[in-house]
DNA sequence: GTATATGCAAAGCATTTGCATTAAA
DNA sequence: TTTAATGCAAATGCTTTGCATATAC
């Protein structure tokens, strides 16, 4: 099911020229741009889109729960539309590039006694590291 | 060996008395303060100290190793002096409240072939939930 | 027809930077 | 005395917001 059926399908939501670009963006399972370049992006298809419209559909997207926002080290935020697959990344320190990651079979937990009294919603695991590109770099 | 005494031990680093304020303020091993907070935290010892004083000194201690820098999440980054002892962090979604846990004895691997030639040099791992106070609220 | 989304420009917040002054070594 | 750190204020980069206009339903 892609993103801009499952989008099609709510009825409490206008489904505009605008959101439609921006789902025809973020399609795919690689994916992590982040707003200017969902942007530039976007308007290749419709020039008059604006950058505060990309914003605020980007958001909308992440209530929903249909796209995910990364924000990992400095630089500005990614989304990334694989919203079915639990996954982990990979970034590498030098250029911010970032990938997806198969999440092993062991997924972290907590140890015994260290949950605080928290309530478990999610678990967040990045690999930090240099590419081929920037190991060469360096 | 703390913060100070091994700042005191730098001969390429002066130890000025706005340092000696902010690395007074990291002290202990569950401390996550945002730059502001620092900067807060620090005027009760040096009143005149610039907020663009405890920004320089804390990325230069973060770029020495001497402290973590700790973006999760929106807002502000946290600074955590506890580098010694590997450990993961445990952040509620609703309050943004940050506590470290100890690291289980499973440190997430990447799957084999997942590499993507990189040289891995970090693994971070952030669980998200609710603290106690926030599950009452909702 | 009516509620909602859009574009624009301005505001917001966290952080960095340029530069003259001050202080560590 | 020399070199580096400070404070201030302005600039930056990303993101959000207010409001009049345009558009989906």
């Amino acid at each position: 099911v892609s993103l801009l059926e499952r989008l099609r399908a709510r009825d409490d939501w206008r489904l505009t020229a605008q959101r439609r670009a921006v789902a025809g963006v973020l399609r795919g399972d690689h994916v992590h741009l982040t707003a200017d370049a969902v942007h530039e992006l976007a308007r290749a298809e419709l020039p008059e889109i604006s950058l505060a419209t990309v914003y605020n559909t980007l958001n909308e997207l992440v209530a929903m729960g249909e796209v995910l926002e990364v924000a990992v080290g400095d630089g500005p935020k990614r989304y990334d539309p694989n919203v079915d697959v639990a996954h982990n990344h990979l970034r590498c320190v030098g250029c911010d590039e970032l990938l997806d990651v198969r999440a092993g079979a062991n997924r972290p937990k907590l140890a015994a006694g260290q949950a605080h009294g928290y309530r478990i919603l999610d678990v967040e695991v990045i690999f930090q590291g240099l590419c081929p590109a920037c190991q060469r770099r360096s």
